[in-house]
DNA sequence: GACGAGATGACAGCTTGATGACAACGTCGG
DNA sequence: CCGACGTTGTCATCAAGCTGTCATCTCGTC
């Protein structure tokens, strides 16, 4: 197994009990554990513990490394309850495994979305969340499809009617729509000039 | 070809361009990918760009979805060099693209932890099973989907269609029977939270 | 000083989503 | 075959707050 998850390019090590284990988690930092069900305590024990036991100790002293648990098929309920991110029942083909243990390390880096920035504003489109200054904004729908335009535009004037034709579907709103939900959004952004008038032409992101 | 594919009870995104396909693909998390392999690189754009060498980038960047090429008969040497995962050539029966994609899918899906967690939320999609802080919840059928579908894209914002595509197969329910949903699976989870409103959007599961 | 473009504040209609009730449907057990 | 039950879609209702419109005001320009 060892050999195998070696030949995907990860870097391994091998221990072959709980103590052991425990040892390495504390001197080094791992991206990933995988955890036999029955494990010896210590190095030279014959008999063997459940080593969700074990982990949920961890957990209780903090840490936080991802785990897999290798199951039996006749184990009862699986480690899930006790920490586990993920579990395979034996027997398994080793890519399988190879796959589950890449899941679990590319998981890690999760949180990822995109955001577009300007200024000191932050906007992420898939929380459908702005910030200013660190600080959450509750914008409504329309406020967020205007200012989500100007912010794919920074520091270019936009006019009305280009504002309209992307945040509008159909019916075309009366004369000064555009300007009512630019005025809540600035004064949502609690009086910074990032939003500026361009007289006779539109509106525009810029600084000051 | 996007009817095509919904029909045969897949959710399909539908883009027209490699850079809205960049998006996209940063804002959600698909199973699949099909690509033709020429192209618009930007909206506007007329002229088109070898989708080839966008996907040889995304696979760079990291991007780990299952892709498939539909390249036209003359094209030489098809993308499966540069980290395509398959490929169709034109002119293609829809039932083999159909086919194929769910190849594609069902593949993945075996490399797929079945464990989704979020805050202490575990839902283990082998055994159907959910639980909140380790209690057992009973959820229903069409519960389990939408809280599956939310948990897969945690903290993103998910419109009520894309649940429809995703939960709902071929006939398409009224308007507020997703808000049903979700409010019986709100009331399961015990008036926590989780799962979010954004007004003019759709539901989002997050903390807080 | 007149004019027009834009800002501002108030306001009402209406959309949106929450909620509870209920009927249709399928399943299971007797 | 019948009845009980759980699931799921639909409807009516309600409150909240979004959004469009109007009337008025400000400011810069000519």
């Amino acid at each position: 197994m060892t050999a195998a998850l070696r030949s995907a390019a990860l870097a391994v090590d091998d221990v072959g009990d709980l103590m052991s284990a425990d040892v390495q988690l504390s001197v080094n930092s791992y991206d990933c554990v995988v955890l036999d069900r029955r494990l010896p305590e210590r190095p030279d024990s014959v008999d063997t513990v459940d080593a969700v036991v074990a982990l949920r100790e961890w957990r209780e002293k903090g840490r936080e490394v991802p785990v897999l648990i290798l199951s039996a098929l006749d184990d009862e309920r699986p480690g899930l309850l006790s920490g586990a991110d993920d579990y395979v029942i034996k027997p398994f083909k080793v890519d399988v495994l190879i796959l589950r243990v890449l899941n679990l390390v590319r998981r890690r880096g999760v949180g990822r979305s995109p955001v577009l920035r300007y200024d000191d504003l932050e906007m992420d489109t898939a929380r459908r969340e702005v910030r200013r200054a660190g600080v959450l904004l509750g914008l409504t729908a329309k406020e967020f499809a205007v200012l989500e335009y100007l912010l794919t535009r920074p520091e270019h004037v936009v006019t009305r009617t280009e504002l309209i034709d992307a945040c509008w579907d159909g019916d075309v709103p009366g004369s000064n729509t555009v300007d009512q939900t630019i005025r809540r959004l600035r004064r949502k952004l609690h009086g910074s000039q990032l939003i500026q008038t361009v007289p006779g032409h539109g509106y525009r992101l810029s600084r000051e």
